[in-house]
DNA sequence: TCAAAATAGGTCAAAAACGGTCAAAATACC
DNA sequence: GGTATTTTGACCGTTTTTGACCTATTTTGA
């Protein structure tokens, strides 16, 4: 690869993310981190990024309402998306719920290369395309206010006429005494509908949302296949998962 | 191999693959890296590739890429987003075409109130969700490249559904020969239909935009309601514009 | 607060690429 | 066929890029 290809790749990288790592770009390219921390100077000098600590970050940062949203419990969101994210080959089609978490996953899919994504998210669509030659596909209907979901009758009808290898979905709410439920009719149906469309099944679930339960029940699922989570569940809560998910995954609590 | 034909090689690899190196060239001509070095040197010279450490890369993509595109006059497209803005009360329903142009347009929608917005555009999607009571539809299917516009049968057959107050286009190339054009049969497609489902149409182009021609045609229409651009056309385009459309705006340019 | 870990920044040497010159080869022209 | 011109490949010194090493600084977690 050449060198000005490379600093146009991390460009175009930081442009997408809002920031990047050394670390991250080291494990990616097929160059020292001296050279990744010499191009990351001279893209700063030319103005065409902010070189921080560590990384970059994206100079013209227009990136909505990101940072708010994604303060609550941050480690264990991404800690989740970057085990979720390994259980995704290169090459696969996936179907990609809203919300924060799989946002979270969606920074991690981006190592990956030719994925076909079926998304309602407007952030993790816009994180996607036109990225190592996946495709991506956004399910169409009403966006909700700021946080960019997509939910209701056009995205199911959509939806329908799509089958991928996984479908991993953000819980809302997960207890033992009513198990999945969700805000609203169409997040619970659509969120169904994805469960079904798919081979293989991913939950995603960090601690915060057990015990807890929502006004709309998402039923018909006596079996899952995979939930991942961030910290070990206390005993009443892990009998429930162990009674309706094939496979849990704990992400260990890392940095990232 | 001739010499003119190794040169004309090396221009087509470039074209292709965006990039090429000269070991990657030795590697596959036979002829010596002195001699493509000078290749690449005359190419650079006539304009034709931009030389740099190691290699080439392409002068002029074929499709800009989305941020120098958006830079490409800016004012008037500025200029004809704020005019065209100005005929969308408050309150109405809008279907909004992908592009610059249309982007800069909903940057002033965004004073408005209330509105319905049917869109193609990522983008654009993101900047009306969630603000001044809007409702914002976005049409679902394939997210192009960087651009973050979605064309295609899922789009079309969710906006079978939708009909709107108005229908604002960007126009992709305009002649008098050959009426409006686009670059993807899918383009042409969605954006007839948009027209066909809206009361009243309003096409957006700037001068960049006329006296040029796109492969596709966009055909079916004898008269459209409303033309938005940023400058008066020369004397050919001005026949062919006022044969087409019922009124044309001009927004002024601030610069000369 | 302190210590360990991660990162930054500088120097240096190796590797790669550049640019110029020159002679050989190919081509054009008479 | 002979000569002039262009193209090509080789050589070599110079420049740029890169990776390794070392030390200073910052960050992180206890």
């Amino acid at each position: 690869m050449l060198a000005e290809q490379r600093r146009t790749l991390i460009l175009e990288i930081i442009n997408r993310k809002g920031s990047v790592s050394i670390t991250e770009l080291h494990q990616r390219l097929e160059v020292s981190r001296e050279t990744l921390r010499r191009d990351i100077t001279r893209l700063s000098e030319e103005g065409r990024l902010n070189k921080i600590h560590g990384g970059a970050l994206s100079s013209s940062s227009l990136e909505p309402a990101f940072t708010e949203r994604m303060s609550q419990n941050i480690e264990g969101k991404r800690a989740i998306g970057r085990l979720a994210a390994q259980l995704i080959p290169d090459g696969m089609s996936v179907i990609l719920d809203s919300g924060t978490t799989t946002l979270c996953m969606a920074d991690f899919l981006m190592e990956r290369r030719g994925l076909t994504v079926y998304t309602n998210d407007l952030q993790i669509a816009a994180k996607l395309a036109g990225l190592n030659e996946n495709r991506v596909l956004i399910l169409g209907g009403e966006v909700q206010g700021a946080d960019g979901a997509i939910f209701g009758h056009d995205a199911s009808q959509m939806l329908e006429n799509y089958f991928a290898d996984f479908a991993v979905v953000g819980i809302s709410a997960f207890s033992p005494e009513r198990g999945l439920t969700d805000y609203s009719r169409e997040a619970a149906e659509l969120r169904s509908q994805m469960l079904n469309h798919a081979r293989v099944n991913i939950l995603l679930a960090d601690h915060t949302k057990f015990e807890r339960q929502a006004p709309v029940n998402i039923s018909g699922f006596e079996h899952l296949d995979n939930l991942v989570t961030d910290l070990k569940p206390g005993p009443g809560m892990a009998k429930a998962i162990k009674n309706m998910f094939r496979k849990v995954h704990v992400a260990g609590k890392s940095r990232g």
